[in-house]
DNA sequence: TTGATAATGAAAATCATTTTCATTTGTGAT
DNA sequence: ATCACAAATGAAAATGATTTTCATTATCAA
């Protein structure tokens, strides 16, 4: 389970907390380090299943993997940059919670999330 | 720029409103039609030009085409069986909307999904 | 009909991601 | 230290969606 390898982390936190699975196999190549890009997915995979680490999707399908708090947030993307905010879920999770319970479901979660273009783009 | 081949629309109303390129594809090769995988990407590709759909992102990656305007459902998926039930989404939208107002964001959609054990599994 | 322009699709190219598999490394026992 | 075995690694090949190329075909105005 625990494949983390540390010197991945460390790049995507000094990468400003999210990149792409190629962004930070480039990054460690230009810092000197030896890596395989297989071990970067690798460990990346890991992160998530570990949820140290949020994948989400840029608009041209590439995954970028984020570093994300404990708490359960949800996301608020920008199709234009890329950008994200956290943003608070109390409404989704009643919501996800009756539904749920209106059909008799049982230990269930969800996925919510919120794109569109930012102030900015 | 209009690109529009109608069989291509045609196809992606009865898929239910969405559909990847490949799934559009393949259903147009199951009903007889003869098209080019090539151009069923570019008529997509103007559709969504002509804001006619709007281009997501499934977990893989994958594109997924979905017409505007299409009321659009969620879904409630067991892990179990796979079998799935449509729901109502009215506070979840409410949710989006706020959300996105609230941090200046314009042009918004969302994605959301609620998975658990249905009551046979 | 002629000529220009747009639409088509087969095949090749691209690019991220996954798989395979042989090799290296780490670990624990003796 | 040595042996044995499991886990980690990475190069190369495979995969799969999407895009590009380019030669062919349909459309339509003059």
């Amino acid at each position: 389970m625990s494949r983390s390898n540390p010197r991945v982390l460390s790049v995507l936190e000094r990468a400003g907390g999210f990149a792409s699975a190629q962004e930070v196999y480039r990054l460690m190549q230009r810092e000197g380090e030896s890596i395989g890009l297989t071990t970067v997915y690798r460990t990346l995979q890991s992160l998530v299943n570990d949820k140290i680490v949020d994948i989400l999707r840029r608009d041209d399908g590439e995954a970028i993997y984020r570093l994300c708090g404990d708490a359960h947030h949800h996301h608020l993307v920008c199709k234009g940059c890329g950008d994200t905010v956290e943003i608070e879920g109390g409404a989704v999770e009643k919501w996800a919670q009756v539904m749920a319970e209106e059909h008799g479901f049982r230990d269930v979660g969800h996925t919510a999330e919120i794109f569109g273009l930012c102030p900015k783009c």
